[in-house]
DNA sequence: TCCTAAGCGAGACGGTACGTCTAGTCTTTAT
DNA sequence: ATAAAGACTAGACGTACCGTCTCGCTTAGGA
């Protein structure tokens, strides 16, 4: 679960009346991925989502500010079912997750909606802030969780200096999930084990070079 | 320039019938990425571009099936732009075209609406095929480039697989490209010369472990 | 008034949710009229008469489902405005009546907007029978309260065969409904005093025919 | 036929050029009727028209200025179907015509067109007077010889003053013409030889009022 | 025989209105 | 105060016709 997320607009004074519906909040973000599933992000409309969750709309709008917010709420959950398996070595470690996220990116609901928030980031600051938050930042922990694992094993150095240390993983994310995203949506072409393999030997071999000439 | 793009839903016969205005193709696709700059992706309306062109919404509609792609046409010929200068050694030709590369998703234009239409394309067939067709495809010649100079200097073997070749210059695309398209869209952090160096060393680095190791 | 002309759309069941606005309905109806007065039938459009009435397109389409409902719904209200005045007989009854229809039909919102209609309703089956509840039955009240009166004041027998006597009414009705529509928009020519004497001769020597003779 | 009609809008100057297509015009009328009869007045439209007959637009705008232009030719050439059969007295004849012009009117080419221009004559001069050339005026000519026989049968009286005669005409025009079309198409009831039988009887009978008492 | 002016089918053009859809807000009654 | 219901303003959607235009081609009569 997203635990802490703070998401959403909470009510600022906590005073009397009706409390707000927790379950519509959970009916409200599966509806959401299911629209994605069937219609795609761009015919989703926020009335159907109120539909298919059984709530009015204004229930909705109290809640969330537009259909990105809700979105980027919907997609988040899914991401954190990833996880970083103990595979016994650091490449396979990195093969693992690549598949994993291959495999999120298989499902409809993710595929669709990853991108177009993340073109409408482009052109609105706060819900880019919010993609960070969510979604980037927090799966940033599988690379840090990696190298641990490795330096534990004795398979990469520790590195001394936090700055240098924290611009490689840096660079590994994004490398990494750039590779991915590209290969499974913009090239349109499979991310399977082969692939997993290749680009593997590709950042470990490179890992190597940047840790040993600076 | 987009040469020989047979963009477009060309008439199939050509028979009788005023001919179609070459000026408004050009309009068009120029007022596109101006609304695109102004306004973004998602507040772009197909009503407004004609009327930025001076043309009337049907002759819009007569040539492009919707806003995907008419979108995919106008920035198709911004990426044609790129090239890869010679630079002298392979190392600082890939930093060449990473800047160059940032450079262009660092324009509103490209910026909002790459991503866009990838997001589209995941639940529209034929838009991810104009995509592949109009961009990807296209673009790879980078890389091909690239690497016959590099061959040619000697600063890497002659593949005499051409499978392996071309999987190879696969890797390298998706790496680089969704590399850079990470970076600067979703982590939204700089592409300057510092971080073209780092990927550098690590992307030539990782390739000299592909070809050696197997 | 038109009361309780129970028309429109009217929602079925009576349950949550803001209810409609009765101001929308009085100002599209004007708006209506004035818009036939200013552009006449054809060029009457519904987002101009949205747009005259203060009120979006969609509230007018959500009460009727077309130019010709509204037009009709408009035009009733006005021949809701024809009386039949005492006048002291029945002929001087009836060029009175005839008289103020001549003015209905000289009124430019009614002149363009009923034989339009009509022409509609050749083809619109529901349109035809709005048309017959709306306007034509209401207003046969001119012939029965005419020939009430004319029979209280002993010019005309008593018809004991009540069906006979609707013939006839009907008769009397589209003859002289007829006749005025005929002269004034097809033949295009006044109807004026003059006119309307020499027609309620021919319409009272008739109607003594009809009634002696079988 | 409708002989030196003059109609449509004749080149003004003879000069040299290909001349006009004489079929073009027929099959144009022919298919005006038709698509009147498939699709009504409000839907039918000139591009669909064209189609039908075989012929360019551009062809149809030559000869014709708009719909209504169109629509009243090719009504027009029904009207002068009627005729008035000589059924041995003026009663007869009167219900002959009467059943006659009803049953042109139940035509739905007839039906549809003619209270559509009627309507749109109430706003546009030329048409109104193409209308009253090309119909009105063309088929009074029943009226009149309707006259002639009756009174050459002895069963009318031969008017002195040419200017009542007109006008007791043109009263006969306008209800009869005026009753049937009212009773066909906004009362929307049959016209049949009942009715027809009573509403001669009025007419007669009135008219004889007229004569006798001024 | 060629010339030339108009007619012709085809179809693109700038416009305008259509009727529908969605966004967000507001107004009602009920909880 | 929140909820469900649904009406509200605003405005884009993609389509259909309008009446005009620009093509290349045909069809005559006059030179």
């Amino acid at each position: 679960m997203v635990a802490g997320m703070q998401s959403r607009d909470t009510p600022p004074t906590r005073a009397g009346g009706r409390p707000r519906s927790t379950e519509a909040d959970t009916a409200i973000l599966e509806a959401t991925r299911q629209a994605l599933v069937d219609l795609g992000w761009t015919k989703l409309t926020l009335g159907d989502v109120a539909t298919r969750a059984g709530v009015a709309k204004t229930t909705l709008y109290r809640r969330w500010a537009g259909k990105s917010e809700l979105v980027v709420d919907a997609v988040a959950e899914l991401f954190d079912e990833l996880e970083l398996p103990d595979r016994g070595s650091l490449a396979a470690d990195i093969e693992g997750v690549v598949l994993q996220f291959a495999a999120l990116l298989g499902r409809p609901e993710t595929r669709t909606a990853l991108m177009a928030v993340v073109a409408e980031s482009t052109t609105d600051g706060p819900l880019r802030e919010r993609i960070r938050t969510s979604i980037v930042e927090r799966q940033k922990r599988l690379v840090l969780e990696g190298r641990e694992r490795a330096q534990a094993r004795g398979e990469l150095p520790v590195e001394s200096d936090p700055e240098t240390a924290g611009r490689t993983a840096d660079l590994i994310f994004d490398v990494t999930a750039g590779a991915v995203v590209h290969r499974a949506l913009v090239s349109a072409e499979p991310v399977d084990v082969e692939w997993a393999h290749r680009f593997t030997t590709l950042l470990l071999g490179g890992l190597a070079a940047t840790t040993t000439a600076p």
